[in-house]
DNA sequence: CATCTATGAGTCAACTTGTCTCACAGTGAG
DNA sequence: CTCACTGTGAGACAAGTTGACTCATAGATG
């Protein structure tokens, strides 16, 4: 009885159903108007079913935010192909574009400031920051090995040295990211142009 | 009658007392809890002070929250000095190392994250970063000026490979920003060691 | 068809929010 | 020192929100 969390499985479509419209709901609140709006009521009137209902699937709303969140998966710096220079310049570039759209960056940003407060939400973001790292020290690792780098660097700079100016770029400065900056970013972690 | 809101000057002690008391209240709530709990009730409750004096200071829950924020200012990258290296060196170590401090990262956060959907903190933040990104221009073309770099890099594009990474480190990595860290990014923009 | 069971609608107390009133004490001019 | 002024705290208030509950019902499953 009561509530069965997220990862619980529930075979009964009206239970899949409800959860399909909650998570959607939550997400276009999350987009439309920030973190402070994902609540039950406001989710519960966007998605058009009982309040009780998405009491029922997700009994707070931190859960209920951080469901929200944990849809929008990151399938960046996957199958690296070689040579990895113009490779991870196409993948950087994806990611940019990306991150460019409100709904992306309004998710990472929620991602990084609930991580502050919500260890819940610091663990989702240490997961798929780890992810990004292994991704891209694997990437790099092949590089190495291929000769395109003399070096090896720290994943863990790489990574930071790479991304951390798109983010910026993104979020702070509010503009686009050029192709002039990811190739100083990828000279920066050693690429030969 | 209603509120008179900041920036306007009132030289009666008792305003100012509450003034201090309310901001010094809500920063603190900010680091604590987030800026979900910046709120008149609580602000007043922390502060000690009636609910209503808050109101009469800020009226709206967001020019709580933006007063609050714009205490912390930034007193980086001013005055830059020759070797420009060196210098820089020392100002992106006082950076990161205040970005460690959760305060900080906390302001910092709420900053980009409360701009996505708050045009008056975008703004906010578009002044902080503008500043950042003038300041190093300027100590950018010292060191074109004094032969420390070789080609005149575009200000926002340094801004971002030299603060993103640290930006990145500290919020996303959840690490600590080494000097080796800040050394590639020197290099990324043209210095030479 | 008969039995579960998730749902929507509704109720309810506790709490929050924004506004207003009023007695009072700190302030500053005469 | 006295007095008019004004920002403040306490409280009242309606409106709205929150989280927990009940119950009839429609949809799902065997």
């Amino acid at each position: 009885m009561s509530h069965y969390n997220a990862g619980v499985t529930s075979t009964d479509p009206r239970s899949t159903r409800s959860r399909t419209a909650i998570l959607t709901a939550a997400r276009a609140l999350l987009l439309k108007e920030g973190p402070a709006a994902v609540t039950h009521q406001r989710v519960a009137q966007e998605a058009g079913i009982g309040r009780a209902t998405v009491y029922r699937h997700w009994a707070r709303p931190e859960q209920l935010l951080l469901a929200a969140m944990s849809g929008s998966d990151l399938p960046h710096f996957r199958d690296p192909a070689t040579p990895i220079r113009p490779w991870l310049h196409d993948q950087l570039r994806a990611l940019a574009t990306e991150m460019e759209l409100p709904e992306v960056a309004a998710v990472t940003l929620t991602l990084m400031q609930g991580a502050v407060w919500n260890p819940e939400i610091a663990d989702q973001r240490d997961h798929a920051t780890a992810t990004v790292t292994t991704r891209l020290g694997a990437a790099l690792d092949i590089a190495v090995e291929s000769g395109e780098l003399a070096t090896r660097v720290d994943p863990t700079d790489a990574t930071s040295i790479l991304i951390g100016p798109l983010v910026y770029r993104t979020t702070m400065q509010a503009g686009s990211v050029t192709d002039a900056l990811i190739d100083s970013l990828l000279d920066a972690v050693g690429f030969r142009r």
